[in-house]
DNA sequence: CGAAAATTTGACATGACTCAACTGGAGTGG
DNA sequence: CCACTCCAGTTGAGTCATGTCAAATTTTCG
């Protein structure tokens, strides 16, 4: 039943006590597509684990263009962490591309979560890492590669995204402009 | 005398057991200007906290060309995360910019301290979570900035490593070539 | 001082953007 | 179930930002 302490077991073991502590702190919400799951200018009150559904998390600039950072699916996370962790504005906003369910935990809930359970701590940890990693990866790409590398290995590496995804999301995505992203695929 | 327990006190309180424990697992290491820390290719030994100097993580492109990832100077961190954390062969190397000395601790010391100081645990823990932040906003420039733009903020933003670091690896850090940041400058 | 590296300058090339027009589905209401 | 609208996607012409290459100049440093 519950997507996300399965998940966590993958990696590591949970007393049935420590498994209830984190499922406590966790609410289910459900938000339809092209709903928002988090607005800009407001402080984030959550972070969310997607079950099912896809979500985009994007900011605006300052001529009004959006830029899609990331895409979340069901087993990622998603939210404004620079806002949740401060308390500042968001300065991203999140939205729902299909009708989405996720477990949102508050910032409360998430320190003392922290705090009470070693493995929500270690498994939380290894997210960051895990971030950290893949969004230099990510840096490097677009520091070292030409659109079209970056469209081909987008749609190798995350198919089942390409599929759901709009053109113009992917676009965004990549950091190119839609016409030019159709432009690149009918080569 | 030691600058890395010192920047941790800044925002955690140590017993002197607990900073004698940290202290005991990090090795000073004195690299001279133009020296590898990394070569890329070799799984990651260390990672590093940069106790005076500077030094640049870069990769090289298929094309040999070399893009600068980050610099880093006194107090900040450096260390190819992923070659370290998977004992996979590095796809960056680190490279000395001035006459450098580091801290460095090994995989092992690392997950024993880690497992062993609740505070060191804390601290990385914290270290990863601004580091997605930033490496985030870095990201989000790269995508909704111009050249000019990310030049104007980076010389705002680090006024010092504008001054010790040569254009040459300040464009490269900001993804444009020497020539075009020339061309900017003289605006 | 002299060699090597960094920076500047300029001519030319190109990847990617803008804007506008067109096409074709998907959803909606009657 | 049709007609209408509204996006998403396509296409093409013209433009702009940035890259390439090569030569000249300046700086750095042994």
């Amino acid at each position: 039943m519950n997507k996300l302490t399965r998940h966590i077991k993958k990696k590591y073991n949970l007393t049935s006590e420590e498994e209830a502590e984190i499922n406590a702190c966790f609410a289910l919400k459900t938000f339809n597509k092209k709903a928002f799951l988090l607005q800009n200018g407001i402080t984030s009150q959550y972070e969310f684990f997607v079950i099912n559904g896809c979500v985009r998390t994007f900011i605006t600039d300052l001529n009004g263009v959006e830029h899609n950072i990331m895409f979340s699916i069901e087993n990622w996370w998603c939210g404004d962490l620079q806002s949740f962790i401060n308390r500042t504005d968001s300065s991203y906003a999140i939205q729902a591309l299909e009708n989405t369910e996720v477990l949102a935990i508050n910032r409360t809930d998430w320190e003392e979560l922290s705090n009470k359970s070693e493995v929500f701590s270690n498994y939380t940890r290894e997210l960051f890492q895990s971030a950290v990693i893949a969004q230099q990866n990510r840096l490097v790409q677009n520091l070292s590669f030409t659109a079209i590398e970056r469209y081909h290995y987008f749609i190798t590496k995350f198919p089942s995204l390409s599929q759901r995804v709009s053109q113009k999301h992917i676009a965004s995505f990549l950091g190119i402009t839609p016409e030019f992203l159709s432009f690149i695929k009918n080569k």
